[in-house]
DNA sequence: CCTTGACCTGGAGCCTGCTCCAGGTGCGAT
DNA sequence: ATCGCACCTGGAGCAGGCTCCAGGTCAAGG
């Protein structure tokens, strides 16, 4: 069985140790293992479900949803269709955004086309 | 000359009265007019620009960088190749955020499929 | 007139999501 | 042994971006 320091562990999702210890205190972690002196041990499992959470996060999933994603794996297999169901409105919540930001761009681009016609006022 | 009512700058910007305010305060909105009695009168150009505004803000433009987007539009015509390369930034910025939420996408969808699967283990 | 609702100001408060201390311990290398 | 660095805890602090409040004013309809 493979384990990863505190250090590796940020090495590998690129959460700060201190986020990696607010995360557990808020409950998006469940029990980190202690090595005999006390430090974390992180297990491959851990470290997967990390890499989930900081996918979620940077797709702009509130910390509070996330919770809630925690609370129903804790609920086991019978959950799966909620959890399934969360996934899928985030997954069209990035849609959204995704359209949203496109939307914005086109504004902006139009800005800088605005912009760069006043300094060449030819061609 | 048109002018618009606080309440209908709400409506057409989708801003709060209090971040309109909050907005005129640390200086994104200059010199807002106002009426006899006091009331802010906004123009049609106060309005275009709040749209502007509305547009980096929601496309994840840093109130920061907007301000050096309004001292620079204080700078007059010649601080226009700065507003430009300004503009510039944030567009790549947002393709990179698109780049970025359709990575996290594709790995949700993925963790989605799974859940579907153990759902329906045929088919 | 009077009421009522939109608006005013200054300043405090709030929410999210970390980030930073201070003071102490574990442990691998020299 | 002991140095030094990674790590520990509890709790305070911070940055960004609003949001709310109290106490007052303006103005249009009845």
């Amino acid at each position: 069985m493979t384990f990863y320091s505190p250090g590796q562990v940020v090495d590998k999702t690129g959460f700060s140790l201190d986020t990696l210890r607010y995360y557990e205190r808020i409950g998006l972690l469940q029990e980190i293992g202690r090595t005999a002196g006390g430090r974390r041990r992180f297990t491959e499992t851990d470290l997967l479900w990390l890499l989930l959470l900081r996918c979620l996060r940077d797709s702009g999933m509130p910390i509070a949803q996330m919770l809630r994603f925690v609370e129903l794996t804790r609920g086991g297999d019978d959950t799966i269709p909620d959890r399934l169901t969360l996934l899928e409105e985030h997954d069209q919540q990035i849609d959204k955004q995704i359209a949203r930001l496109r939307a914005n761009q086109q504004q902006i681009q139009t800005k800088i086309r605005h912009y760069r016609s006043k300094l060449q006022p030819d061609r």
